[in-house]
DNA sequence: CGGCGGCTTGATCGGTCTCAAGTACGGTGG
DNA sequence: CCACCGTACTTGAGACCGATCAAGCCGCCG
């Protein structure tokens, strides 16, 4: 974990950016909040933060990808969620973090002090009412997550694709810095579970899989139908 | 649906209430939200709001049992929370709801009228900061239920008892307003397998089910095991 | 060329769902 | 007070989906 030079992002309302591109720069007509901070550089599967450790800052990832989970106590993992570059992560209103986060591939992260935002939230309307609103953006998409695991496990994973497909440029085959058993524990899914079911949608002709890691959608009809 | 006189409500930031007791007026440090509106009166099962109705409230349960929930394409229903008097909800960042709601009995709801949040927001930042809270509250709850949803059957109705008696007086019989296809809904679970396993719970003698609606806790022990 | 980690494939097991009766309960009317 | 009814809940038998256990395969890097 190296230390970097202190630069500035913003955190803007846009959603879900690309995995496979740089950051986009594009913001929501009520203005980007601007917030400063110390950028630094994770390796592959090293940890960000850990679940009951003191909530000390929000996060921005750069470049790379993150995950975030919880273990239950017999040890399954759960994973909460992905993030693509440009999305805000670790909000929390405990003191302490509910779950852990990790880079998935070297990852650039921007670190914003809590007290920081606190302080320009208190002077600042604005920069309150778009704490909320990110923060009402991701209990939608914890909603629309906890939405998958009551689903077949082809619909999962059809959501998944379907998820990062939409997060990534059109058409473009699908990049997945994940392994299997990162999708499998975002699914609530065995990983054989997933890769049969991959394989399956493969003969289906309904996607295409060059290699473990790339996918192509060939039948968005298909995919959507049973996106259900 | 009823109209009611104007009356006032405060939102505060106090963990969920009991569903068998009129609602709790203790507050945070960082003080309630006194907001105002109409209070209705809704009966069993009567809509409180529908997916894709345009999102002008906020709503707080007076006294009754509401639960939120989405339909799937297929028909199959999702309960994404069940709230009791005191709890505030419809909280929404989209133009839309998400999300239906529904009384589970005869229920008194709040209506606080989005458009007057956002003025008080706008004036005053402590405002600002505690829908900022909630919503981060409200998230963690999601999350939670989340987390439900990859456990085995026994594992998920342990932890939907456990949660429902953490809201009521402890050591206390448990009073559930909802049936058990809510219940399943909520668990991702059949009807079936709901009652299954509180059968055998009780003939574990985990707990006791004096009647459908009622469940006295008798292993905590047992339980908290199970809770994983 | 060998070894290792990540992924796929196969065979079997088991938990939950499905379909189908039964039973208890609350309300209504006689 | 009881007979009746409808709804909600419980219980049973069997099927099925996904988990588990166990090989095998592939790609990558030494």
């Amino acid at each position: 974990m190296l230390m970097d030079t202190v630069l500035q992002g913003d955190v803007n309302l846009e959603s879900p950016v690309a995995f496979t591109r740089p950051m986009r720069e594009s913001r929501k007509s009520d203005g980007p909040l601007k917030l400063t901070g110390h950028s630094l550089l994770f390796g592959r599967n090293e940890e960000i933060y850990g679940e009951g450790d003191p909530a000390e800052h929000l996060y921005k990832v750069i470049s790379g990808a993150v995950r975030t989970y919880r273990i239950l106590a017999d040890g399954r993992r759960q994973i909460q969620a992905f993030h693509a570059p440009g999305e805000v992560f670790g909000f929390e209103f405990e003191r302490e973090n509910s779950h852990s986060a990790e880079a998935i591939v070297k990852s650039r992260v921007l670190l914003v002090r809590r007290g920081a935002i606190s302080a320009l939230a208190e002077r600042d309307n604005d920069v309150a009412c778009q704490l909320w609103a990110l923060t009402a953006r991701e209990l939608r998409r914890v909603q629309d997550h906890g939405m998958l695991l009551v689903k077949t496990a082809r619909e999962r994973v059809v959501s998944f694709l379907l998820e990062m497909a939409a997060r990534g440029p059109a058409g473009e085959p699908l990049v997945l810095p994940m392994s299997r058993q990162d999708i499998a524990d975002y699914l609530g899914l065995t990983i054989e579970t997933v890769s049969r079911t991959l394989t399956s949608l493969e003969s289906d002709e309904t996607i295409e899989l060059p290699n473990s890691r790339h996918v192509v959608l060939r039948d968005h009809a298909a995919l959507s139908r049973l996106n259900s």
